[in-house]
DNA sequence: TCACCTGAGATTGTAGACAATCGCCCGAAC
DNA sequence: GTTCGGGCGATTGTCTACAATCTCAGGTGA
């Protein structure tokens, strides 16, 4: 009832945005409409629909009659995105102290288990993991405005930025943060987890900014 | 350059928009892509943008192969809205006093003043005025993802309830309110501002989540 | 009586063609 | 030499027609 069953506009929206947030159309690159659906073997109708939405999550920019380019890494873009976050995600924090379910506070605590278990083996699975846990306290934090604005816009364009100014990123250090995170949830103590969250993305914020940094330098130089 | 010039799905997207905001298409009615369009004098190419649009605003619900719904004004909802609402703007405070221009200082102490002016020959006015307030404090935050997800996505939503729910929104204090915010960010003291705009938009809450109530029982009594 | 299946009608999703607009190149005038 | 204007090619915006899917009424069987 609930679940949409994908249509060919929801694939093709998938598939651009992997596509972008991936790198593979380069940051700032113009997007060929004709050029793209036929690549993707669909036709301009469903293109432009997930061209719109991509619009709305802000990783293209178009403007009527002149075209759509890739939205380009900034390092204010950065900076503004990930204070909106932090005080977002602190706040489902605070709010998730006090409401969260026994079945999701297990369910997060099987993942940091999880994450620990295979921590070392697989580099990758971390990453993925890591938006997990963040998916799952916004969740448990039961706002839906929170919920939507959080997963339904920020978290795209954090993805891009995540994705592609990502290297070694201290999954050890963030694995203690979220359980400290996840602690102080259970406890109760929504200022305390609201605080330590908003620490836990700054210190993120700061990687990757850094990386992006150094990222910027050797393109221009 | 910037100014995209309005495209037919633009314009679409204003009639549609407003003829939901003002509840002439009534929350929970399902909309009929060809009707609509054929009201409108489009084709369904530009409605069906301007439909997902409203989709991403909230102001609608669509499911595949089924159709797009007016949303309903739910107190849930209307509680989950403003709560955001209440930590974006007071964050928006913050920043704003730290970083606002001289020029939009001014331009919003003319506007209190223009409202104080007007206050009591034309009540209408008051409505946009109260906006307008509140989106020059956004803006003059300089945080592009702040004042993106608040006038592109949150405030569509909050103008449903807010006209749907209106009825004297006491004007003289709310200009109290606005007058005592202004102050503080002159000030520079953007903790004291935060907390006086989360005070000023919970009372709005408050004013809302009363009418809404009285709306709903009389609609179901 | 109720649950389930089935088919007609309506509605949405997709494709392809046409119209409107823009960017760019080139030539002319100062 | 530089700047302005016009026209051509390319790209986007819009429309119409067709295909896929859903809804709902009606009937059938338990």
């Amino acid at each position: 009832m609930e679940a949409r069953q994908p249509t060919l506009a929801d694939r093709t929206l998938t598939q651009l945005q992997h596509a972008i947030i991936g790198g593979e159309l380069r940051p700032g690159s113009k997007i060929n409409e004709q050029e793209i659906a036929t690549r993707f073997g669909v036709s301009r109708g469903p293109l432009r629909e997930a061209l719109q939405r991509l619009e709305q999550r802000r990783l293209i920019e178009r403007i009527p009659h002149v075209g759509a380019r890739v939205a380009t890494l900034t390092e204010a873009r950065l900076n503004d995105l990930y204070q909106v976050r932090a005080e977002l995600e602190s706040m489902a924090c605070r709010l998730a102290a006090g409401r969260i379910k026994p079945e999701q506070l297990a369910q997060l605590h099987q993942l940091l288990d999880r994450q620990e278990a295979v921590f070392s083996s697989q580099p990758v699975t971390e990453f993925q993991d890591d938006i997990d846990f963040h998916y799952g306290i916004i969740q448990a934090s039961g706002n839906q405005t929170l919920i939507a604005t959080l997963t339904g816009d920020l978290y795209h364009q954090l993805q891009m930025y995540r994705y592609q100014c990502s290297s070694g990123r201290r999954p050890l250090e963030a694995l203690a943060q979220h359980r400290a995170i996840l602690a102080a949830i259970a406890d109760g103590d929504g200022e305390m987890a609201a605080l330590l969250m908003r620490r836990h993305i700054e210190a993120g914020a700061r990687h990757t900014r850094q990386v992006l940094r150094q990222k910027m330098e050797e393109s221009s130089g």
